[in-house]
DNA sequence: TATCCTTACGGAATTCGTAAGCATG
DNA sequence: CATGCTTACGAATTCCGTAAGGATA
C-alpha cells in the first residue's frame, strides 16, 4: 500500500471512475493509473471499484467503506507536509483563498492588501467560483479558506464561521424618483424593473424571500454574478439594481445613488470555511484573524482537530 | 514520503530513538532504518529528531508537531487493511486480548470458549501483562482489546467501557477460626498474616484503602499476581488470602472456604479499553457484546470515530 | 572499548512510461 | 469507431542489505 495508490483511488471517485482524467488530472499515465489501483486492490484482497467490462461504474460496498479512511490518509499526509514547511519557513509557502467576485472585490480588498505587505512571501492564489464550488474546491483541499455568503453550511467536511454582515441597497442613478423618497418600501420598488444577482450568489435568497412575504413579484430583467456588471446596466437606464451596499463607491459611481434597504430584506452573514482536519499554516491562521477577528483561535483549533466521521 | 519511513519515526519514538533497537523491531537493518528516516527529514524540509553527534535524542519541535499526525496516518492504513479483510472473509483474521491473569483465568474462560466455537477461524492471541502493559499495548495497537479492572482509564488514547463489577472474598483454610464469625470484620481479620494481590493488580487499590480508612495496617505477608498463587500459600497455612471471590471454585478447592467480603471492601469494575480510531473487525464488536452485552453498538461506533487530538 | 549512527556500494525489486490489444457504447 | 481499460515490455529509479567508518558515553 502506498500513497501514490490511494490518490489514485481518491481521484477516480472525484473523476466519476474514469481513469483516463485521473491520470491527466495527475499527470501521469492512464496505464499506470489502472495497475496502481489493481496492485493495491490485490493487496487489500478485495474489489474497490464496480466494474462493467473494461469500464468502472462505481464503488463497491468495500470501496465505500474504505474510501473516507482513504480521504483522511491523504489529508493528513498533506498535513505532515503543511506542519513541516510551518516550521522550516512559516513566512513563505501558499494561500489558496476561493470566493465569489463580491467578497473579492470588495470585502477582502484591504485585507489582501495588509496579508500581502505583512507576509510578502506568501503567493495568494485567489480563486472565484460558485459558492457551490468554492465549496467543493475547500472540501478537497483545492482551497485552504473559502468566504461567501450562501451554500457554505451544507457541507458536512466543512466548518464554517460567520465573519461579518451586510445589508443589500438599491441602486438608481442620481436623479431617479426613488431618491425623493422619505423611506424605500417593497411596495414601491417593484414599479421599476429591477436588475440584480444571480440565484444562489451574494445574498440573492433573502431578495426573493422579502418579495415573496409580500406576495409581490418583482421584475427582474436581468441577473448577473457581479455588481460592476449590475451597476453599468442601471447606468444605462434599464432598471435599479439591488447590490450589496458594500459594493457602492460614492467616488467611483459618480451618476448613481445608493438608497439604503437595510429594513427591507433580512441580514446577509458572509461566513469563513475551513475542512476539517485540514492542518492550517500560521500565516493562514492570521489571514483569518485579519479578515474576523471574532473568531477565536481556540475556536479554530477545535475545528481543525474535530475529525471527519467515518464508518 | 512513504508509510515505511513514517512507521521507523513511530518505532523510533517507541524504542527510545535507539534506531538498532527499531531496526531489529521491524525486520529490517538499522543503515536502511538510518536512510528512510534522513530521507523523509530531507524531504519535509525539518530534522524531525534532536541529535548530539551521531544519537538521537529526542523529538525536535517540528517532530513534536509530526507525531501525532503519523500516528494517525499508520493506524489509518492499518484501518483500511482490516475493513477490507472484514469484507473479504469477515470470518477469518486474528483477535488480540491484552489482560491479566485474573481475567483470563476466570472471567473470560466462558467467552472465549464461546467465542471461539462461533468464530472457529479467528486466531485468538491471549496476552498477560500488568494493567499499564495492556493499557499500552491496546495504545500501541498491538492488541485489539484490553481488559482490566485498574489504570486503563489514565490513558487518552484509549476508550474505556464498564463491563461488570465484583467483590473480593476471604479465602482460608476449612476449619479456620473466621468461618466460625456469623459476619466478617476488618478488625477481625487483621489479627492474621494477609496473602494478596500484588500492587496494581486485581483491585488491590480498594483493599488497601480500606484497611486505611479504618487506620488499621494489615500484615500482608506475601504478594502474587495471581489467585492461584495465592491459594497454594493459603492452604499452606501461611495466612488467609484476600481474592477476587470469582476466583474461588468450591468443586476444586476442596480445602478452602470462600468468606463473603463485599461489605468490607468497594466493589471493583473491570473495564474493556479499545484504542480511539481503531477500526473493530466484526468478530471483534461480537466479542465485545459476548463479553459486556450493556456496551451498545451505538457507543462502541462513537468511541470508534473519535479521532485522537493533535495540533 | 562497546554502542550506535553514518556513508559507500551493489544487486534486487519496484515503478512507470510507451506501445499494442481488446471490449463497450 | 471512438472511448476507455488491460496487457506486455523495457528502462529508470528506488529500495535495501552488506561492509566499512567514525563519534560518543
Amino acid at each position: 500500500m502506498n500513497f501514490q495508490q490511494l490518490r489514485y483511488v481518491r481521484e477516480a471517485v472525484r473523476r466519476n471512475f474514469n481513469l483516463t482524467d485521473v491520470a491527466a488530472a495527475l499527470f501521469t499515465t492512464q496505464p499506470g493509473v489502472s495497475r496502481a489501483i489493481k496492485e493495491l486492490e490485490d493487496e487489500l484482497g478485495v474489489e474497490v471499484f464496480v466494474r462493467r467490462g473494461k469500464r468502472l461504474l462505481g464503488l463497491t460496498e468495500p470501496g465505500k467503506a474504505l474510501i473516507d479512511v482513504i480521504g483522511r490518509v491523504l489529508t493528513d499526509s498533506r498535513n505532515l507536509r503543511q506542519i513541516a514547511q510551518q516550521f522550516s519557513d512559516s513566512e513563505q509557502g501558499r494561500l489558496e483563498i476561493a470566493t465569489t467576485h463580491t467578497q473579492a472585490r470588495y470585502a477582502l480588498q484591504k485585507v489582501i492588501k495588509q496579508f500581502m505587505e505583512a507576509f510578502p512571501r506568501v503567493r495568494l492564489g485567489l480563486h472565484q467560483g460558485t459558492p457551490v464550488q468554492i465549496a467543493e474546491m475547500v472540501s478537497e483541499g483545492r482551497a485552504d479558506i473559502g468566504i461567501a455568503t450562501e451554500s457554505l453550511d451544507k457541507y458536512s467536511q466543512l466548518c464554517t464561521f460567520p465573519c461579518y454582515s451586510w445589508y443589500h441597497g438599491f441602486i438608481v442613478p442620481a436623479g431617479h424618483p426613488l431618491t425623493r423618497l422619505e423611506k424605500l418600501s417593497l411596495d414601491a420598488v417593484v414599479e421599476f424593473p429591477i436588475i440584480t444577482y444571480e440565484e444562489s450568489f451574494t445574498g440573492r435568497s433573502h431578495i426573493d424571500k422579502a418579495f415573496a412575504a409580500l406576495g409581490v413579484v418583482p421584475d427582474v430583467v436581468l441577473t448577473a454574478i457581479d455588481a460592476d456588471v449590475i451597476k453599468t446596466y442601471v447606468e444605462l437606464g434599464l432598471g435599479i439594481g439591488i447590490i450589496a451596499s458594500m459594493a457602492y463607491d460614492a467616488d467611483k459611481d459618480h451618476g448613481l445613488r445608493l438608497l439604503d434597504a437595510s429594513h427591507l430584506f433580512e441580514a446577509n452573514t458572509t461566513r469563513l470555511a475551513i475542512r476539517k482536519g485540514n492542518f492550517l499554516r500560521g500565516y493562514a491562521e492570521q489571514f483569518i484573524r485579519m479578515f474576523a477577528p471574532r473568531i477565536s483561535a481556540a475556536e479554530l483549533r477545535q475545528a481543525l482537530v474535530a475529525a471527519n466521521g467515518d464508518a
